[in-house]
RNA sequence: UGGGGCGUAGCCAAGCGGUAAGGCAGCGGGUUUUGGUCCCGCCAUCCCAGGUUCGAAUCCUGGCGCCCCAGCCA
């Protein structure tokens, strides 16, 4: 059975995958080719995610090939620091476009002579209405346009001033190259589109070869067809331009008929991906950067510890489909937490400390106790541990008076200390505002490993780390920037920021084993969530980003009260 | 009085005329040296109204609701 098979038996299926299965099937393609085609003007984010996966997934599921694709076509906005960085992103989410790295610029030439071909078959013309006059002429929603007094131009003079377009000879704006469609369409964007504008500006790429650029429209199907694109995959908003695609690749002599198909965007709640705001956030300081870790940017999830599979496998179980939707941002938590819980690593850290004295443990004695590295993989081995008479236990793990479903530590109450021994709390120590400052326990000798050989049973095990060998450290805690599933929906985006997006927490205590972590390797602080070395660590000064906290429902519990 | 889409559970989403998959969230229970993981159970008649049919989420008609489009942005 070929890989072609498999994809038709066993592949995901959507309507996208149907189509391509049986344009496939019926022979209307003989292979699979898509294209991703980021306008190099920012950083690539979670929306993005979603047509790389798509785009790129599509194509490898059946066999065929996926371009990654530059729409480089408006000098003014772009940059060559982005042509870099969205290389970096879609690679690290897990895709390869081979030596298909391509570039709309590349094709300025091809699609000039195209746009002559167009003016000799009398399909376009050289208009020279201001921009405001043309939007005037354009019509609205629900009145037809009027044509332009340009419109009737003949072909020898169309050809003559797009020359002259070509030449530099005329002021940035003051024509366009327009094609001769129907100004009274009621699709908009047959009303005599533009397809190029005079821009003395200097590409990225092409330097200062053009002054006219062509628009994305006049464009982007012509692109799709040099490489042999067979199914152009976009989102929802372009579905009005599809006839316009069609009219192009049917008017000109391209070498092949792509398909445009349309999918609706990916909507997260509690998250906003639009460039514009993005950039606000940004420059005005809200957050520290594009890769700040609360950021929907691909770096930021990247800083912030999200694996990229899990990144891939939300976007596949989210699916896709046509419709609206607002998906949870407690799906694609899910989707990390699955990941990384197969593959963390877990440690002790002490967040909150909380000092407790073992009064009758040997004072200078230091034991060294085997922890399990991962009980999802038994390949991950184990590690060792010191503990010894003095340590430190998480502040929100004791209760002085508990209500009854507590089941850590409180006067008189024997818990489990994770690897080591049971402990019985016997005092509390205050300071004179009467907080609890360090509490007074005993432990049992015979339950070290943390197993009681009389059978005695206790309802909690808390994480610890021995106050002599606990390393300093800098633990971040984040949120979701925005405390609205709609951010914004009230008017002012801004207002809706949440204000406990990030908690540093400073005096962190943890095991001397993460003094070792390296950046890029997933870790689970145990009963609290997975953690990940943050860029910004020094020498012996770790710092730690929770990627996501692990399920509480203890949390849930008390917030029932 | 324009054009193009979409409407199945709190959130996604299968379903393609034969009697409503699955995931997330939630709820209940079991296992557990993480109140984690894992396991088990519960959780919808398909926007509305007519019609066709032995039979409709699926077909037809008419409504209603929501989204997108008037850049020389993509």
């Amino acid at each position: 059975m070929s890989d072609l098979d498999l994809a038709g038996e066993e592949g995901a299926r959507d309507f996208i995958r149907d189509i391509v299965r049986a344009d496939l099937r019926d022979g209307r393609v003989g292979g699979v080719v898509t294209r991703f085609p980021p306008e190099p003007n920012g950083y690539l984010h979670l929306g993005h995610a979603k047509a790389i996966c798509i785009d790129f997934g599509i194509a490898e599921e059946f066999g065929g090939r996926c371009n990654l694709r530059m729409d480089d076509t408006n000098p003014t906005k772009e940059e060559h620091e982005y042509i870099d960085s969205i290389q970096q992103d879609v690679r690290w989410l897990g895709f390869d476009w081979g030596d298909r790295l391509c570039y709309a610029s590349d094709y300025f030439e091809q699609l000039y002579e195209w746009a002559e071909h167009l003016i000799r078959e009398g399909k376009a013309y050289v208009d020279d209405l201001s921009a405001d006059e043309i939007r005037e002429y354009r019509g609205t929603l629900t009145e037809p346009g009027r044509n332009s007094p340009f419109r009737d131009r003949p072909v020898e003079e169309n050809l003559e001033l797009f020359r002259r377009m070509r030449k530099g000879e005329f002021a940035d704006g003051s024509r366009v190259l327009r094609a001769r469609i129907d100004m009274a369409s009621g699709n908009i964007n047959l009303r005599d589109p533009v397809l190029y504008r005079i821009l003395h500006a200097s590409h990225p790429r092409t330097g200062d070869a053009w002054c006219i650029y062509p628009t994305y429209d006049y464009a982007h199907g012509q692109s799709d067809a040099i490489e042999g694109v067979t199914h152009s995959l976009c989102t929802l908003e372009f579905e009005d331009h599809r006839p316009l695609y069609d009219w192009f690749i049917a008017n000109l002599p391209v070498p092949s008929r792509p398909r445009q198909i349309e999918f609706s965007r990916l909507n997260v709640s509690h998250t906003i991906v639009s460039k514009r705001r993005l950039l606000q956030l940004v420059r005005e300081g809200l957050v520290s950067g594009w890769d700040d870790p609360r950021m929907p940017t691909l770096r930021g999830m990247r800083r912030r510890g999200f694996p990229p599979e899990a990144l891939r496998d939300f976007v596949r179980r989210v699916g896709v489909t046509k419709s609206e939707n607002l998906i949870e941002v407690a799906y694609l938590e899910a989707c990390v937490r699955e990941v990384l819980n197969k593959r963390a690593e877990r440690r002790m850290a002490v967040l909150n400390p909380l000092k407790l004295v073992i009064e009758n443990y040997p004072e200078d004695q230091v034991e060294t106790l085997t922890a399990v590295n991962n009980p999802e993989d038994e390949g991950a081995g184990t590690r060792e541990v010191p503990f010894s008479r003095v340590l430190y236990i998480e502040r929100d793990d004791f209760m002085e008076d508990p209500p009854k479903k507590f089941f850590r530590l409180s006067p008189g109450a024997e818990v489990r200390l994770r690897y080591a021994y049971f402990v019985k709390c016997t005092g509390v120590v205050k300071d004179a505002a009467g907080n609890v400052t360090e509490l007074r326990c005993t432990y049992d000798p015979a339950t070290r490993g943390g197993d009681s050989p009389d059978g005695r049973k206790v309802k909690a095990t808390l994480h610890w780390v021995s106050a002599a060998h606990a390393v300093d450290a800098e633990v971040r805690l984040y949120e979701t920037l925005f405390r609205n599933p709609v951010p914004g929906a009230g008017g002012d985006f801004l207002a809706d920021l949440n204000p406990d997006s990030l908690k540093v927490l400073e005096g962190c205590k943890v095991e001397p084993a993460l003094a070792e972590a390296k950046l890029g390797q997933a870790l689970q602080f145990e009963r609290q969530g997975y953690f990940c070395l943050d860029p910004d660590s020094g020498p012996g000064r770790p710092v730690f980003n929770r990627t996501v906290a692990l399920r509480d429902t203890w949390a849930k519990e008390k917030a029932k009260g």
